[in-house]
DNA sequence: TTAGGGTTAG
């Protein structure tokens, strides 16, 4: 017997127990029992619990149910679920605790189909009496449907709660929100918010990550504004990491550095998911030595940390700098995740370290042990695509078997790339793929129709836009936007009707324009009108051509370091790149301009990542 | 005896 075993026979054979266990019936020893059973599950070694089991077999009482509970338990600690699960099966009597705990255990353990399995039976059982689900088994399956993103499930668990009474209950509600927020419907989380008689902390963080995970970060910040303004609670790590992450989502650098002082001032600047959401931020803000600064104090990295500063980095154009980050974390035996991979193929890709790229798609394999995945794939598409080298990335796309969804990325990559480089036959077949996948089917229409227009074969463009409007294929006209200290500055393409200081910006466009036309810049346009907007009416090149201008002419009145966000649908064209490097003449000083896969570095009016050029 | 929220992706 081991050490371990004796230790627990000891304990169990005490002078005490042994005239309680002697002198009494066995209904009245289960109170020892019980304080030895919650004893034991505060351990964490394998060989106590085991030992402890084997005592219950021996005693003859092992079918106490609290009991076997708090043993099912002790093994779920010890992530022992095979345990856990034949103590379960051998029970007599299970209560809704022994099912709620085994459920628990296979969610933790990343098994969420189980316990949606476990329900099943649960309600079909025959044994004795039916049991009833309580608010643990509840937020336990609704924390399942969370995990698999499963909404119908989800929808169906949220009936049974209200029917069951448990619709007021803090924690199932705040799994709900959660629940909804994973799956995206947001509608029906922020319902379930509103619809809360009591709330804390836990259910405004869930409400507060749902708006900033479902692309509407400017919700989030005006709930945690909300909550901090009626001084609800102190935020907590959660919360605050939500929020940054918010900001990062919108590029408020502003707010973002707002909080981070919460953060500070509230003692969760050690918090290791705080600090990478910080990373993240000041990188999505255009500040990555802010980043940098963050993730120089984090005493010991994770692979989430790095992978936050190599994608930032990357996304600046510092493809050399995320290089660098990952040969660290290698040499420090930080393994990266396919994330790490997606952030360095891209830092290759955009800084035209094509070698480089193609060396480490090539190492996932072969050093890392980890089989490249379609956004891998895309990435490295991307990279040769960049480079004028379409017939491997072709090559490559067609070597590749993913779904529908990855299809449209990993085609739709090719498709722009031949667009860029005039390659007709390629964008042909690319676009088909897009459309076949039905997904995109808009965005390929159109960049097909580009890449016709671009080659001079008008008859083709102009027959894609006629089937376009035909079919009813719609594309939603790009936007872009500016912060400018408080203010939001929003840019419909082709309409600046709504800006507060037209007069005054539509001077200086003109006089933007006029000095383009001398510099003999305005002839490529005729390009730009396919890329961007749906009509092709003359008037409107020049208004969105003005539009683009518009967004420069926001940095005239803007600090150094001003980050001008272009949404997916705007490209940059040579001429806007023209009238950002005429405006840097302007105002001689650098600046920064994000489009949504990454930041150009401009200094005295070049882009220093050397992208558009 | 059992349950809920956060970070990195083209």
């Amino acid at each position: 017997m081991s050490r371990h075993c004796m230790s627990a026979c000891n304990h169990f054979m005490k002078p005490n127990l042994v005239k309680s266990l002697s002198s009494s019936s066995p209904r009245f020893s289960l109170p020892h029992l019980h304080q030895f059973s919650f004893h034991t599950s505060s351990k964490k070694d394998l060989t106590t619990v085991t030992s402890t089991h084997s005592n219950f077999i021996k005693s003859g009482l092992s079918n106490d149910t609290f009991t076997t509970n708090n043993l099912i338990n002790s093994y779920l600690k010890l992530l022992r679920i095979s345990h856990a699960q034949k103590l379960f099966d051998e029970m007599t009597h299970r209560n809704v605790v022994s099912w709620s705990l085994l459920m628990a255990g296979y969610v933790s353990q990343g098994q969420p189909n189980m316990a949606l399995c476990l329900f099943h039976q649960m309600q079909m059982q025959t044994q004795g009496t039916l049991v009833m689900p309580n608010e643990f088994t509840f937020s336990t399956l609704i924390n399942a449907c969370s995990i698999l993103a499963s909404l119908e499930i989800g929808r169906r668990i949220h009936a049974l709660v209200e029917v069951s009474g448990y619709r007021s209950d803090l924690v199932v509600c705040s799994s709900l929100i959660d629940m909804y927020g994973k799956c995206n419907c947001v509608d029906e989380a922020r319902m379930v918010f509103d619809f809360m008689c009591v709330r804390n902390v836990v259910s405004w963080t869930s409400m507060i990550t749902t708006y900033s995970q479902n692309a509407q970060g400017h919700l989030a910040l005006e709930l945690f504004r909300e909550f901090n303004h009626f001084r609800l609670g102190k935020p907590n790590h959660f919360m605050l990491c939500s929020a940054v992450s918010a900001c990062a989502s919108l590029g408020r650098l502003g707010s973002g550095k707002i909080i981070h002082g919460v953060v500070i001032r509230l003692g969760h600047d050690a918090n290791d998911v705080v600090a990478s959401a910080l990373v993240d931020m000041y990188a999505k803000c255009g500040c990555v030595s802010y980043s940098e600064k963050v993730f120089r104090r984090i005493p010991n990295p994770s692979v989430v940390h790095y992978t936050s500063m190599i994608v930032g980095a990357a996304k600046y154009g510092l493809g050399t700098l995320s290089l660098r980050l990952f040969q660290e974390m290698i040499d420090r035996r930080i393994k990266p995740n396919d994330i790490t991979f997606v952030g360095v193929l891209h830092a290759c890709s955009h800084s035209g370290l094509i070698d480089k790229g193609l060396e480490l798609f090539n190492s996932m394999n072969e050093k890392h042990g980890m089989m490249p995945d379609p956004r891998h794939y895309t990435c490295t598409v991307d990279m040769l695509g960049r480079v004028g080298r379409i017939d491997e990335a072709y090559q490559l796309a067609k070597s590749v078997q993913v779904g529908s969804e990855d299809d449209a990325l990993l085609w739709g990559t090719l498709l722009s790339a031949s667009r860029l480089h005039g390659r007709v036959d390629i964008a042909l077949e690319a676009s088909n793929q897009v459309i076949k996948s039905n997904q995109q089917v808009a965005a390929a229409y159109v960049t097909l129709s580009n890449t016709y227009a671009l080659a001079g074969d008008w008859e083709n463009a102009h027959n894609l836009r006629s089937k376009m409007k035909r079919t009813g294929v719609f594309k939603e006209p790009g936007s872009s936007w500016i912060e400018i200290k408080e203010s939001t500055y929003l840019f419909h393409a082709g309409d600046i009707s709504k800006c507060s200081q037209k007069r005054e910006m539509l001077n200086l466009l003109r006089e933007l324009e006029g000095r383009m036309k001398e510099r003999g810049h305005v002839g490529v346009t005729t390009g730009l009108v396919f890329v961007d907007i749906e009509e092709e009416a003359r008037e409107e090149i020049v208004s969105l051509h003005s539009e683009k201008l518009a967004l420069a002419f926001g940095l005239l009145n803007t600090p150094k370091g001003i980050t001008i966000r272009i949404m997916k649908n705007l490209r940059m064209c040579r001429d806007c790149h023209e009238a950002f490097k005429l405006i840097s003449d302007i105002v001689q000083r650098e600046f920064i301009v994000r489009d949504v896969n990454r930041f150009h570095h401009f200094k005295n009016g070049l882009c220093t990542c050397g992208d558009f050029w």
